[in-house]
DNA sequence: TTCGTTGTGCTAGTTTTTTAGCATGATGCT
DNA sequence: AGCATCATGCTAAAAAACTAGCACAACGAA
């Protein structure tokens, strides 16, 4: 499961905010969130979250900053791993189909060059 | 926010099966699943699901079998979307590395051609 | 110093989720 | 027919999630 499969919504919602950012303080993880609770919320789920092990703060002055502590990098692959189970499953070129649909207006020629490169060198490996 | 976003762990857990599977009765539903609660629990969740709109069922001789209601096609593309926000804002090529990264082993040249030929296609396009 | 702001620690309450259990109707077997 | 099985409708309750509020400490400005 995903490692953020286990999780109720908001501590979800929450971890994606971390994610998004890197790390947060209590006030700016409740700014971004669209339909805010209030601060105490907030705290309170941040450190269930700790609780949990998937976040940890550390002191910014006075305020506390809450990071997850699954690095990003294996995030990305858990939650890549994750859709393509879901709903990509026996075609996972699909997902670049998907993918260059979604964001076909904000992909740049360095950025389609860079897939290219990817898949190429992949056909290399995988000869 | 993605379709699954509103949704509690249960719900999210059981309308991901629906995706993977198409289709399922609530006894397939529960086989699936890794922690399975009782029968009357997924009868109970599915139900509420139905109410919010995000499954509909469907008489399969006498038992029911419940699908999405969002197609989906629709649902790949809300999702994609959404990793992409969520992981990998301003490198939408990072995902194709995740992508080819995590599936490696499964990928048949075929495929790696497939997107090979997407890429390009795209590359045309946005010329 | 004194006051207003910002942020944390704690504690308690409401609301949703999540679960189980019983009664009922259909089916198939003996 | 009589019985076991499987699936649903309903009801109610346990558990988890979600939320608010107060008290206290640190800080900066008047």
């Amino acid at each position: 499961m995903s490692a953020l499969g286990g999780l109720s919504r908001r501590e979800r919602q929450i971890m994606e905010i971390l994610y998004q950012r890197g790390k947060a303080s209590v006030t700016e993880v409740r700014g971004v969130m669209n339909n805010a609770p209030g601060y105490s919320a907030v705290r309170a789920m941040l450190r269930v979250l700790e609780e949990k092990g998937h976040a940890r703060h550390q002191a910014a002055g006075l305020k506390y900053v809450y990071m997850p502590t699954v690095a990003r990098e294996k995030a990305k692959r858990s939650a890549v791993k994750h859709l393509l189970d879901t709903f990509f499953a026996g075609e996972p070129d699909q997902i670049v189909a998907a993918l260059l649909d979604v964001s076909a207006t904000r992909l740049t020629r360095e950025e389609l060059d860079r897939m290219s490169e990817m898949i190429e060198e992949a056909k290399r490996e995988g000869n």
